[in-house]
DNA sequence: TGTACATCAGTGAACGCGCGTTCACTGATGTAC
DNA sequence: TGTACATCAGTGAACGCGCGTTCACTGATGTAC
């Protein structure tokens, strides 16, 4: 999410002023509509007003719009991460507070999925090479990324005692793979034909499942 | 995977005797190798050496193709969690069977995704008009589809005494979510860096934290 | 302050590509008598 | 058993489409003197 200087944004000079981010902003929005497919290099500058060659100056090809695209899709998960973690309480139970947080962290993807599906699709089921460079700069507000929030929900877990040191290493991808897996079921997937509460349901269910996982076996 | 009766198979001859089983073929091989996009209607009938043209003799457009194509990778799917399923040698403890099955049902998807990453795209994200009549017929030797092996597996483990009757309903989309989840992950996804020894951990460990979480938070 | 000039950010037209699909057709096959 | 005929399963050529990308260009902008 580089803004560029906005150098010359005269209303109605010749110049643009900032197509950069013009042209994000519209790959933006067809992604949201339709995924990352959608994003069509032709369509975004019609969508601009400007030629399709414009966009050249900005971006080598097609893919490095793309991968832009992506890398704001990316920062709006984490931004969604961000609120919901914002509105757990503190309980004075550092253990509880850790638990909530995790639970807000993986709410907050699974709500971004339900509510955006092109974007959360956008940020995270394009080709590896694009996603790689994106998620460089795809902070929220706190700076942190989605993977970064999950990972510092997982280290307040051992801090306060609740996950045991020796269970951390890797466990992002473990609790990654539920919340990503679920959403991308009930995505157009076989999943995707249970109704919202149910699917509310079972996301609340899917996180108790994974902090009660997380721990391991019962003794 | 329903197969037409080979009316004139006659070798040489002017009509191909089952086309539209070799078409199916063709584009399974381009799915393999390039997942379900790949399925491209003009080269499969060029692989078979056919026109084009001939393809609309047996498939409606090119997205009935790619639906036949669908099933036959999740019948692909169920095979390979049948052989997984296969090798569980029962301990005489019902409750241990039982988890040593989904676990195996578990460890069949994900090691049919991880060796066959374009078959396994190519049967579960796709448009879901087009994998939803294809998993009708889309059952192993059992006579099950991969849906039906999981959910086989959790009755089990309800009949053995080992999952709370009250934690059955839904328990396929938990696992089923957290599978899926590392599948996609670890296949172009943020978790494709990752090493096969490590990923094959992962899996294991996923595996066991879904065992552990469907009981629920511990007393 | 004015002017010449280099640089920058666009234009407009065109390119080749491969795709899915349609058309009118013809050779092969099976069947009724 | 032979023959006429309907049906079937292919052919071959063409269509329009929208795409990403390239070309040569020009008008606008900023800067050195």
């Amino acid at each position: 999410m580089t803004t560029r200087p906005n150098r010359a944004a005269r209303p109605g000079s010749y110049h643009h002023g900032d197509l950069r981010r013009a042209l994000i902003e519209a790959g933006t929005a067809l992604a949201r509509a339709g995924g990352p497919d959608a994003v069509v290099l032709r369509e975004v500058t019609r969508q601009v007003g400007v030629t399709a060659n414009a966009a050249y100056r900005h971006f080598a090809d097609r893919d490095a719009l793309v991968a832009a695209v992506c890398s704001d899709a990316q920062t709006a998960v984490a931004l969604t991460m961000e609120a919901e973690l914002a509105e757990v309480e503190p309980s004075g139970d550092d253990g509880a507070d850790a638990c909530a947080h995790l639970r807000a962290v993986g709410a907050g993807y699974l709500r971004f999925a339900a509510t955006e599906p092109g974007l959360f699709l956008t940020a995270f089921s394009v080709p590896d090479d694009l996603r790689r460079a994106a998620s460089e700069d795809s902070a929220g507000d706190s700076g942190r990324t989605p993977f970064q929030l999950l990972a510092g929900a997982l280290d307040e877990m051992v801090m306060a005692g609740v996950l045991a040191p020796e269970r951390r290493p890797g466990a992002e991808f473990l609790a990654w793979s539920a919340v990503h897996g679920l959403a991308v079921l009930a995505l157009g997937g076989p999943l995707s034909g249970l109704d919202r509460a149910t699917l509310e349901r079972v996301g609340q269910r899917l996180l108790e499942m994974v902090d009660a996982g997380l721990q391991g076996p019962r003794p």
